[in-house]
DNA sequence: CCCGTAGCAACGGGTCTCTT
DNA sequence: AAGAGACCCGTTGCTACGGG
């Protein structure tokens, strides 16, 4: 997929990007080998550069590169080539607000292993943890978790970042991570119906009362949340190339999901319902 | 609630193309 | 070879939306 990508090259727009397919080139070398297309000798020249480039860093295994050259709603492109260093990772908090609000847990799904962060335990080796991460999948998280992380951590995260929020949204899907689950028919088992205001519930009910079962439930969520990016990024990344103009791209197989370490203790969630009877997605009923 | 991102529309400026 | 016009990239300002 990367490799007919020439959008990321300077004075490469998508329309250029067209004319090049059109004219038969599928891959990097097809211009390296001198295709004839349609472009002045010194542009010719200019887009040999850059796929000699892209070629090199495609090899070197550095997708920040391409990251910060790609259009935002063309980075999608880089999910299949990138896919052995990533962390799909979902962040709960005390609230929205970045400067009053703090981190309450992490989980961290790299597709071999999950990995969760707790406030008060261990949430400093997160900043550990995140910076081993050339790639970042999240949903909505060039908005809200990044941001909330660097500011929390005080550093900067420099990995690429597909954000699945805008991959879907390319795609005319909206209506947030539970809705674009619910579009593809994606169950949640017993965390269903649990949104990100309850995991704040959660929280305080395991702070206030050091109920380990409210922290395991908010843990369940939490996970399940960050496992379910990687499905989601497969889907979004198939939907994106049957729209493709050009149909030789293999898609994505759905991967297994892991089994979630923790589990959503059902009577903690009713208890808490019953006492906040207008919060969490009870809201909804 | 608050904030950052990206899409859209409008526009400026640079480059390529076509004509003479 | 030069100039006018077409085309396209990249910027700016505005708006909608999603996270807990």
């Amino acid at each position: 997929m990367l490799e007919r990508t020439f959008c990321h090259l300077k004075g490469i727009g998508n329309t250029t990007e067209a004319k090049i397919w059109e004219s038969g080139v599928s891959h990097w070398n097809d211009i390296l080998e001198g295709t004839d297309i349609p472009f002045s000798p010194a542009k010719v020249n200019e887009l040999e550069i850059g796929c000699g480039e892209s070629l090199k860093r495609l090899k070197e295994y550095d997708p920040i590169w391409f990251a910060d050259r790609l259009p935002a709603s063309d980075q999608w492109r880089l999910y299949p080539h990138f896919r052995k260093n990533i962390a799909y990772i979902d962040i709960e908090t005390t609230g929205t607000d970045a400067h009053c609000c703090d981190i309450t847990t992490i989980a961290l799904w790299n597709g071999r292993e999950v990995k969760t962060y707790v406030q008060g335990r261990n949430l400093h080796e997160f900043e550990e943890e995140i910076a081993k991460y050339q790639m970042i999948v999240s949903f909505n998280g060039k908005c809200f978790d990044v941001p909330f992380i660097e500011k929390y951590f005080g550093i900067k995260v420099k990995a690429a970042h597909i954000d699945l929020r805008f991959v879907f949204r390319s795609l005319g899907i909206t209506g947030g991570l539970k809705g674009i689950e619910h579009y593809f028919g994606m169950d949640r088992g017993d965390a269903e119906g649990l949104d990100g205001y309850f995991a704040v519930l959660l929280w305080n009910e395991y702070e206030m009362s050091g109920n380990e079962k409210a922290l395991e439930t908010l843990l369940a969520y939490n996970v399940l949340d960050s496992v379910n990016l990687e499905n989601l990024m497969i889907r979004g990344y198939n939907l994106h190339i049957e729209r493709f103009p050009q149909h030789d791209l293999e898609p994505l197989s759905k991967v297994p999901e892991p089994l979630n370490p923790f589990k959503a203790h059902i009577d903690v969630v009713e208890s808490i319902r019953r006492r906040y009877p207008s919060g969490g997605a009870f809201r909804k009923f």
